[in-house]
This record gives structure tokens, C-alpha cells and sequence, in this order.
DNA sequence: TTGTACGCGTTATCAC
DNA sequence: GTGATAACGCGTACAA
């Protein structure tokens, strides 16, 4: 592990030269860079990055701290952010905090040590109290997933709108008895429920409680277990609109079990456009986010807070697009 | 950002007493402890790692560099590996590599240049020395997916095995004409076929050069493009092994578009047991692999070339298991 | 028990 | 164009 010194020694020349030619500091003779980067090759020279970053101050290294790994969505919005990064020359790093608020709280101050400089939160344990303090000191911002009132960076699509174009389209095929399974713990959601209340509303339908599921965990067995629930009612929905394609294809599976087509008797729709939602069959109606745009996004607002920290953290929605499958009617 | 200094004034003791106290040491007596505490604690002083590591020579930090993020197997994996660094107080960090030799590297030199210390490597674009020549200076062990001939300690399956055995578990249910979907570029895939060759060897089936497809990615596209070559065969299989659950989905999906169901004429055999091939209908049969353990040996691999570089790598073998669904019949 | 002083590897500020 | 040298924040041998 041979260090700046011993580069310096070897080239004859001092450890600032070695430095300078490293980074590509204009004032060094090409005859001296030349010897210099010679050396490097010969021994094998990569600059250890602990001292860079001492004296630096900072790692050009972010982290994008997530629910779940298991979650096709987003490794389509990581590669967003991946690919903004590399422009910025920063590196990428990834964790899931499987919505342990320690684990998460043990990344999050990857912030305050300087391990990170900054850091994109997809979803979170914290309130938004918590957040606006910590993204008031240190660069953060929320990607997806945010929370409520939170003075916080974010980059997502309208959910409620969405799911209110989503109900729409049901409703436009005649279905008139629409069901929902959604998780009241997440904003995006609860945001969603919104929607499709505003969508019956306007209908002139109206929202039967026992039509409105909740659940907690965007699992197929959540989405099956729902599906039971609804489908034993005095009435059951004839249309049924999960906030995850999961939970959506959960529906579906259990709709099958029971003899009925999703798609003809009932109808499905999921949220994502996952791999999920094309390859069951039926193939599954769904609301299909722009997740590299929001990767992406979501890296330009953080280095935004990183250049200008005295400037307001803003939100950004950006659109959302049906994609009509199998499961559902539409002429 | 307070520094040690800084709490050191206002604690009034030294560098040394709080470096002391934040690091258990036991030579501080309880009144200065206390006090020190007491100061960090109001100033929010949080050890800056950039300094602490740099002294230490290490960052208590290892890196996961997979081939992808939206790899429902893998994500077990991790799972895995994150409850095993927890005991040894390792943060784990993730990284997608992308199959991009450039990514790759980039990541792999978090090694030399100090930033993580150790790595998890899944797959790899380095061929067996480049590797072996890695491990044999930084701690770098492989999970899952490894190179053949590489000097470098590893866990995952028989993938030989497992493959000879899904296949059997086919030829029980009186299939003969059993096609393959496997990826040449994959050293585990390659293995899987060989244990498909050695099944239908064993039992005196010439196995049909047409029957074997080759992909280069574990898609669900990939698996309906793969069918329909098969099925257009002048004769064409009653049996499709794919080396991926995604892959096995797509043969099921265009059998199905095709008229045919997947477990009746056709029989389908998919591999890893992810949440797809649970979900789709009808269910697909599968080679189950114990993700955590592999997760939790690869972290305890890597524990040991930490702590003994000098000791040879090794390669650990986990058990499998069948998962017989509807794609498949069986008695 | 506590403090002083040095070094980890690098970059940046001065001189020259 | 180049070289000393002082930081960066922390841990630790050594001295007290």
C-alpha cells in the first residue's frame, strides 16, 4: 500500500508535486508529470481516500437509503440517480433500512460523520419535524416516497391524481362498484386514497367504507388476503384498485382461485408498471411512474441543497401515464 | 460541526480525555466521563469518520456490489449478509455494477483506496486471476455467483446438482423431450446446464443440441423469445428448465399465448423461488436456494479474510431444495 | 487519571 | 514550476 511519500521519494520530487500531478494542477512541467505518473503506474499508487476526504472535507460519495431492496420500482429510480451521478462524478451508495427506524437513523448519520455527503431518503421512519431539522443542516432530500409537511426537498408524481385518472378509467368501462387497497401508514397512499374518493365523488358514487382495505405491507399475500376480504362481501366490487402491482397481482391470484377472470367480471389495477404487472397473466392495468426521471431528478435537488443550502428546499411532481393492460376493460 | 477540540475546551480536559471517553477506554474516572458526556451531548458532537478512520486504518464499513438491483433473489442475499455485519458492527453498503467492467472497477478500488474493508462480490466481469489477485490482497470474497478457477473463497449451491436434480424431478413425471434456457456468459448458469446434460445422460436421453437456448439476460422477454424458438422446433419440447424464475415466467407467459398451459402439455421448471414464481398462475416449480445463509456465510467469509489473510479461501457449499408448483406435474 | 505531542495520507498555502 | 509545511479530525504512545 504505497502512499503519496513513497511516490514522491521514488519520483524525486516533493509529495505536493505528486499531488499536484494527481489532480491535474496546471502548474508542473510535463517532463516532471510524465516521471511522476510513471512512478504511480510502476508501484501501483491509488490515493488513499481516508486522507483525501480529511482534507477535503467531503467524499463525493452520496447514499440512497430505501424501504426495501426487493422493490423493482425502485431500482428503476436508483438507476436514474445513478446515471445524474456520474455526471457529478459522485458515487453511488446503497441501503435498505427495512423501515427499522434505528437502522435507518444508524444511516442517516453517515450525514453528520461525513461519511456521505449527502443523502436521497425514499420514504422514512421520521416525522416531519425530524426531517426539516436534519435537512436543514445537511443535504437531503426525499425521493417517491415523502412525508407530510416535512420541509424537505421531493421528487415524486401527483398520487393523487393518479389514482384518480386510475379510478376514472375503471369508471369509464362501466364499473361502478370500485374497491381499494391501500396502507394509511404511507403518505403517497393515503394521498391515493384521496384520489379515488375524489374520483366517486365526482361520479356521484358513493365510497363505501367496507370497499376501502387497508394493509400494511405491499406483499401478493396482503394483495390475496384483501381480495378474499372483498370478494366475500354481501357485495362485492367489480373493480378493484391496488396502490402496488404486488398487492395488484395478489388480487388477481386470488380472483383466479375463486374461478373469475381478472377482466371480465372484475377488474384490477396496480400502481409501478413492474415486470410484475406484464408478466401475469392476465397482464395487469397499472399507473407507470417515469422512475429514471425521478432518480434523476431526485439527484439534481439534492445537489442543489448541496451547492446552495441557503436556498428553499421545492418539490417536484412529474407525470404519470396509464398503461392499460388485460385486466382491465377499455375501449 | 463540532470537532473533538471543541468539546475538549468545553469540557475543559484534553483531546486525549474525550477521544478516551468516546472509545470506552477504561483509564477516565467517572466524573470526567460524565462530564465529557454531558458536553457531547449538548453540543451534538459527532465523531467526524473521516478522521477516526483514517487514524484507524479501517471503516468498519464493507460493500455489496451486485450485478443488479431488481433481483428479488439477491435481496434475500443481502438480507442475509446485513444481519450478519449487524453482530459484527459492520455497516453494509450496497452497489450495483451493472454488468459494466468500468462500474465495476470503480467500485473495486474502494479497496485500495480505503473506503469500505472488505467486499461481497456477486458475478463478476474479472476473469479468475484478476480476481484471484485481488482477494489475495484485500479482503474480497464472492457470494451466489463466482468465477471459475478463481482463487477467491466463495458460498452458493451445487448448481451442477441442483440442475440434475430439478431436471430428474421432470423426467419422474415421464417428460422426455426436456429443453434448457440457460446463459453460457454465466459460470453458474454453465454449471446448471451441465447438470442438465448429466440428467438426461443418466437417463440414456440424447440431449438435442436445439433444445438448449442461449440468453444473455435473465428477462422475462428473454424467456418468451426462448419459448417461442422451442415451440416452433419441427419437434418441439414437453419440458422447458430456465435457470431464472423471471426467465421460467416468460416461457409460461408465451406458452399461454400460445394456448398451451404451462404443467399440462408443457412443463416448466424455474430456479431461485422468488416472489414471481409464486404469484403468477399457474405457479411455477422451482430450485429453491437458502439466500440468507448464503448472505450470512458470505459475511462470515469475508470475516475471515479480515481477520486471517493468510489462511486459503474456501468455498462453501448450501443445500437446495425443489419447490414442485403447478407448472410441473408430479405424483 | 490526565495531558502533550505526534502521525495517519492528503491537499492547500506559502515561499522561492 | 517546485518544495516545505501547516492543516484536516482523530487516536495513542509517552510522559507526567
Amino acid at each position: 500500500m504505497p502512499t503519496i511519500k513513497e511516490v514522491a521519494k521514488a519520483a524525486q520530487v516533493s509529495v505536493a508535486t505528486v499531488s499536484r500531478v494527481l489532480n491535474q494542477d496546471k502548474n508542473v512541467s510535463p517532463q516532471t508529470r510524465q516521471k511522476v505518473l510513471e512512478v504511480v503506474r510502476q508501484v501501483g499508487y491509488t490515493p488513499n481516500m481516508l486522507g483525501r476526504n480529511l482534507r477535503r472535507k467531503n467524499t463525493e460519495r452520496i447514499l440512497v437509503l430505501i424501504p426495501s431492496l426487493s422493490n423493482q420500482f425502485l431500482s428503476g429510480v436508483i438507476r436514474g440517480v445513478e446515471s445524474a451521478a456520474k455526471q457529478k462524478e459522485l458515487q453511488v451508495m446503497i441501503s435498505a433500512a427495512h423501515n427499522d427506524r434505528e437502522a435507518e437513523q444508524g444511516y442517516l448519520e453517515m450525514l453528520y460523520n461525513r461519511s456521505v455527503d449527502g443523502i436521497i431518503l425514499v420514504g422514512s421512519t421520521l416525522d416531519q419535524e425530524e426531517l426539516s431539522q436534519l435537512a436543514g443542516q445537511y443535504p437531503l432530500v426525499m425521493c417517491s416516497e415523502w412525508v407530510e409537511g416535512a420541509n424537505v426537498s421531493a421528487v415524486g408524481i401527483d398520487n393523487e391524481q393518479a389514482a384518480f385518472d386510475a379510478v376514472n378509467a375503471l369508471l369509464a368501462s362501466g364499473r361502478k362498484k370500485i374497491a381499494m387497497v391501500s396502507n394509511e401508514e404511507v403518505y403517497s397512499a393515503r394521498l391515493r386514497t384521496q384520489g379515488y374518493r375524489r374520483a366517486l365523488e365526482q361520479a356521484g358514487l358513493p365510497h363505501k367504507r367496507e370497499y376501502e382495505v387497508e394493509h400494511y405491507e405491499y406483499t401478493y399475500r396482503a394483495g390475496m388476503r384483501a381480495c378474499r376480504m372483498l370478494m366475500a362481501l354481501p357485495e362485492p366490487p367489480d373493480a378493484i384498485f391496488a396502490v402496488s402491482d404486488e398487492l395488484a397481482a395478489g388480487v388477481c391470484k386470488a380472483l383466479i382461485e375463486q374461478g373469475i377472470i381478472p377482466g371480465r367480471e372484475v377488474d384490477v389495477f396496480g400502481f409501478d408498471n413492474t415486470t410484475m404487472s406484464k408478466v401475469v397473466t392476465p397482464s395487469i392495468s397499472t399507473v407507470s411512474q417515469p422512475r429514471k426521471r425521478i432518480g434523476g431528478t431526485a439527484l439534481e435537488l439534492l445537489w442543489e441543497r448541496m451547492e446552495h443550502p441557503e436556498e428553499k428546499p421545492r418539490l417536484v411532481l412529474l407525470p404519470h401515464e396509464l398503461v392499460l393492460r388485460d385486466s382491465s376493460q377499455h375501449r
